[in-house]
Parts: structure tokens; sequence; C-alpha cells
DNA sequence: CCATAGTTTGCAAGGATATGCAGAAAGTTG
DNA sequence: CAACTTTCTGCATATCCTTGCAAACTATGG
């Protein structure tokens, strides 16, 4: 029956380990619903579910999940790719790192260092052009500012 | 030149109405750049855009704005599901909404509700059971309560 | 300027997903 | 129960996306 179907699908959903529609159909099958991948198809398109990148492969994620995204592989490197694009210098001052930015870009930097989800990132503060990101501790800091130098670098080399 | 191109990607994706690997050619092109779909299919996985369900067609996003789906047809459509599947009663006390869910998925419901991102829904608070659920007015909550009403009902017609 | 190594791209093939269509199933009405 | 309407599904196919491979291009060191 489809709605008992349905929630089987959720169930597969659930355990985001489904990376392509016959990785589904291969699971409902194994649960005793014999469905081909065209009904698969449908079915997901009911329920809201998309396929987004984990990594080098994919998932399929429900509507309600795609905000919990927050340092996942994803975001982290969404956040290199900001860094690279935007940052003109990372410095650590004792506990903080402090981030500059291209001007008006502060804030949108901020949300991909929030975004990562990272650990020794206790909370950041955006300005202009200009971010301060609190850290546990002087080391973490630092550890963090030669980090992100490294990615910011990358950009450096191209604006010659 | 690469870095060239992927700035006025990152431009097209910003927009919002890509929704196909086709249609960021064209964009491209339109923009001076001489591209196959298979160079385009390469440059989203870089920077890590992903292609969600907007209402009946796609959309290609990138990642931090995956968390901004709030308000959006998915996640609207995605309360509705909920409702259907885990709401057992729906009424209005003045103005606010007390929803009755099955064991244990008050605040699953509830994050749907607040996903969804209705202007009439001014706060949520989730119990094991029950949600309680703040409009502007008794107005508002007959109103939400009904709509609510209906998308629980299909769901009752089932158990039968 | 050449040789070499690394990077980027197009092409073509293959894989994955969506969909028109027609038949099956389920539900409705008289 | 027959006739009809509506919903669901599989099949076959179209569309869309990814990837191995080889060629074109860049960068670097002689």
């Amino acid at each position: 029956m489809r709605s008992d179907r349905r929630r089987d699908l959720l169930r597969i959903l659930h355990t985001g380990k489904a990376s392509s529609q016959k990785d589904i159909v291969d699971a409902l099958r194994a649960a005793g619903h014999e469905v081909t991948q065209a009904t698969v198809s449908r079915d997901l398109r009911e329920v809201g579910a998309t396929k987004i990148r984990s990594g080098d492969d994919f998932v399929y994620l429900l509507p309600d999940e795609l905000g919990r995204t927050h340092g996942s592989d994803l975001m982290i490197r969404n956040l290199e790719r900001t860094l690279e694009e935007f940052s003109l210098d990372v410095r650590s001052a004792h506990s903080l790192v402090i981030v500059l930015t291209a001007p008006g870009h502060g804030s949108a930097v901020a949300r991909a260092i929030d975004l990562a989800g990272l650990d020794d990132v206790v909370g950041t503060v955006a300005g202009d052009d200009t971010i301060f990101v609190a850290t546990p501790s002087p080391d973490h800091a630092a550890r963090l500012a030669s980090s992100w130098s490294r990615d910011q670098e990358r950009d450096q080399e191209e604006e010659k």
C-alpha cells in the first residue's frame, strides 16, 4: 500500500545512507515492497526529498534536515572557498581571530564560519569588512588563524 | 579564465533561476564564457552547489543558502505532509492553536511548523505530544486550526 | 625555445532521474 | 454488479548529470 511504503521510505531516508534511487529501491524491496525506480522518483518528489552532496557522493535528505547541514563536509568546503574568495587577511590576537574581508562581505564570511560548525569557534561578530572570532584560548586562535591564512593565500596568488 | 568564470557562476546561482546545467551553460555563454555542460558539472561540484526542489521544478543553490529555505514552497509542503502523518487533533483556543501529535513527535511537528515560516505563527512551544502555537489573534488561530485540520484529516481516513 | 609536469577542458559514453502513456487498481455511483 | 472516474504503477524513453580519457593549455626549469 502506498501509505505503508511511504512510511518505510521516510525511515530509509532518515538513516542518511541512500545515495541513489537504486539504493532506495533495494532498501524498499528488502522491506517487502515491490517497486521500481520510477515509483521511487515520484515518492521522493511527494515527500520533497532532495539529493545533496556529502563529501564526494550524495545523500537524499528530507526538507527539515536541509537546515541541519551545519558542521558537514559541505559546509567546511564552503568556508574554505569563501575564505579564498573574500578574506584579505587573517590574524590572531590573544584568544581572538580577526579576519579582514572584502568591503561589505563581513557578514557573509562570518556566516560561512558559523555554518562550518567548528568546535574551536565560540562565536563571531561581523562588521562591514572585519570579523572577530572568539575561540577558547590563544592556542586555538593561533591554530585557526594559520589554517585560514593558508586558505586565504591561494587567492592572493591569483591576484597577480 | 577559471576564476573569472566562477565569479559569474556564483552570480548566476545567486539569482536562484538556474534549474538545470543547460540553463547555466546558456547564462555563462551570455556572459562571454564558452563552456560545455561537462565543465559546469565540475564547477558546481567545486563550489558545492546542489539542485533542490522548488515547487515543481528545481533550483541550484549554494551551500550557505540551503538553510534559508524557510518559508519556501518546499517547507510548506513539508508541513502539510508532517501534519498528515503525525497530528492527531488540532484545536484553537483564543489566540492559540493547540496541536496534539503522536507520542514523542511534538518537537518534530513544531519544527516543521517553524520551518514553514508562516506569517500567522508568532511562536511555538512543544511538549512530548502537544504543541502550543501563538498567533496574532483568535481569528488567525481559528483560520490556522481549520486549515491544519484539513491536512490532518486525510490521515484519519486511511486509519480505517 | 624545448621538455616536462600539472591543470583544465571537451567529447563521448554511461549512469541516474524524470515523465508520457497505457494499463491496473481502487473507489464511486446508479 | 456494471459503468465510470480517479489514482497509482510499470514500462520505455527522454532528459539531465557525471566521469574516463585524451587533447589543449599553463607553468616551470633548464
